[in-house]
DNA sequence: TTTAGCACTCATTCCTTTCGATTGATAATT
DNA sequence: AATTATCAATCGAAAGGAATGAGTGCTAAA
């Protein structure tokens, strides 16, 4: 038996795994055999399957049906034989539109991505700020609000601002909390939150006076906020797709995939992508995860600006139609950079919500 | 026959629904027959539920089935039979459990509830905050950040405090701004968001000199924060929780249900629950929301203090517990409105995220 | 008013059969 | 040597059908 890939060979594996992702069944070696780019008997194909089988890229549910890829198929397809689905003018069209109406506020850039994406590639779809730097705080203010409670505001290199209102325990002025506000900018922008040694925490703490007490307070609020910073932020939409895929059509599987499939999941999977490539495919038991072993994750990098960026993916069954979802993520991406590249309006993006 | 509704109809409608509730499978007269509380023959009970049917308390899936209970019997069942389910101490323990651990902190109370609840009832969950005053601004203020930028703060009535960067379209001192904020707060707090008219705005634009650039960005900024603050901000969680459920077993009506349920369609709830009750349990079709029809809803009110009111409320099959969810929620409103009257920790709560 | 008894209904289960799609092997053909 | 036509063999899926049994409704007796 030839155990060589030939071009034929290629040709029926594309064919078969193309068939299989439009119909979700297994394909018969006439189904194949018909098609004008092979145009051979039924047998001939027969026979290459059955070596393809042999070889790893096809699976065979049981003797009598047809053929499947195997996750290895997948890969091969997605490597070598997936040919560039390019969007058709009226799908850009329908693309442009979702985003323009949505995309209109800067602001929650992130979180309206992973709906879009969603909605354009009918699965679920996520989407990640991820940090190329330990966050730092750039900037606090406290304000005097009422009587006696004052806003703390806490500035971070990221671009996140947050803030508290906090009661005070004790009587002080608008000149306190300035001066406050001094001693801590000057002593503790710049640093990571490991960086708040006991050594810097005793020397603000002895600057502060009288307000002593607030420094514990607006320290601890900060580290929480520079540990959340830190951990990336996960925005996740349209699991319920999943339910439409014939594969998930029974309800224990669909339920336990989808009780799992949460932002703390999602969050692992950012570091799949090498640092030097924009899209990456983890086909089924490619994925570390135990609960992934029967879907494929599609994720693809883009830049935020500011040196920051940006991921976002899509999740489906292994049988799901890369060439045409990756083709909508690079649009998708591509869209998005060139609206960061150029922004119309004044403001800045508040990067985090 | 026999159209009064009898003590012993009362009893066998209860313990129908019960049964119900524990089996999900509709229940025959010989099931009943035996319980003890009953202690009639099949016949008996078999002659009371026809005439049950015939009220309108029962159904019956085809003729050779048992008896199912009808939304009218829910209805019954809730207001007049249901009994008290009193938590056991195992019970009360988990679920104080499960409280402690995440409600430490006080800042997210509401986002943790829904996922609170939907644990303790194994269901989909959700909470709002309901306001009961339109919410005004309480103070504007501005911070200048770096060379070209400014982060605005703005506060709410209603203890929000959200805030933007903003990037400076022109060169402005730190006492520009100062005095911006002056003039804003001057002219625009204790103003709702209508309160904002043309003359307002005027007068401040004016009084604005050379940043009068701004303004109109302020004031977006304001006008959005006010419109969020005033619609109920939602929480939903657990919505997976429905799967396990038999009457969502089949995929594609536990699709459409699940992709229905969301922030937007939990909103239009609360308006249900009247005025000056603190419970209120909506059974399938009393639902105005079309996706409902199948599921019933059991929500409940409670205190944040200062005037504020959250609502918890429960998303189910019409087959669902109400004894039993209503006592855990009830539990749960009580355990939280205790926690807010008398907080532990000096900070007060950043009432919205 | 209650109950025992019985005929009737009808979903569910299980078995068998049929059907048809598909393969693998072999032999004929190019 | 590669391709193709042919055909028996395989096996799931669909269709049919009988047995099962849980449950009801009705009637007549207690």
């Amino acid at each position: 038996m030839n155990m060589e890939l030939t071009e034929r060979k290629k040709k029926i594996l594309r064919a078969i795994v193309e068939e299989y992702i439009r119909t979700a069944e297994p394909v018969s070696s006439k189904t194949i055999a018909v098609l004008p780019e092979i145009a051979a008997s039924s047998a001939t194909v027969r026979n290459e399957m059955s070596d393809l089988t042999e070889m790893g890229y096809l699976e065979q549910p049981h003797t009598s049906a047809g053929r499947v890829p195997s996750p290895a198929g997948y890969r091969l397809y997605i490597d070598e034989l997936m040919q560039d689905y390019s969007l058709t003018a009226a799908e850009t069209q329908n693309l442009k539109q979702a985003m323009e109406g949505r995309l209109k506020q800067f602001d929650d850039v992130l979180a309206q991505a992973s709906k879009i994406v969603s909605k354009m590639t009918n699965l679920p779809a996520y989407s990640v700020a991820s940090h190329t730097a330990l966050p730092t705080v750039k900037k606090f203010e406290l304000i005097l609000a009422e009587e006696n409670s004052f806003i703390l505001v806490v500035m971070t290199s990221g671009g996140a601002i947050k803030n508290r209102l906090i009661r005070l325990p004790l009587d002080c002025t608008e000149q306190d909390l300035k001066m406050l506000s001094a001693v801590l900018n000057a002593a503790m922008t710049g640093l990571t939150e490991a960086e708040f040694t006991p050594e810097v925490l005793d020397r603000v703490t002895r600057s502060a006076g009288k307000v002593e007490g607030l420094v514990p307070i607006i320290v601890d609020f900060a580290v929480n906020l520079l540990q959340a910073e830190a951990k990336d932020e996960v925005f996740l939409s349209g699991e319920m797709k999943l339910l439409g895929q014939p594969e998930f059509r029974d309800p224990d599987k669909a339920q336990q995939l989808l009780t799992r499939l949460d932002e703390e999941m999602i969050s692992n999977l950012p570091a799949a992508i090498g640092p030097n490539s924009r899209m990456k495919i983890l086909v089924g038991p490619e994925n570390v995860a135990e609960e992934l072993k029967d879907t494929s994750v599609v994720m693809t990098r883009f830049d935020i600006g500011d040196g920051m960026q940006g991921m976002i993916g899509v999740v489906g069954p292994t049988r799901m139609d890369y060439a045409q979802i990756t083709a909508r993520l690079t649009y998708f991406t591509e869209s998005l950079s060139r609206m960061f590249a150029k922004p119309e309006k004044p403001e800045l993006p508040e990067a985090k919500k």
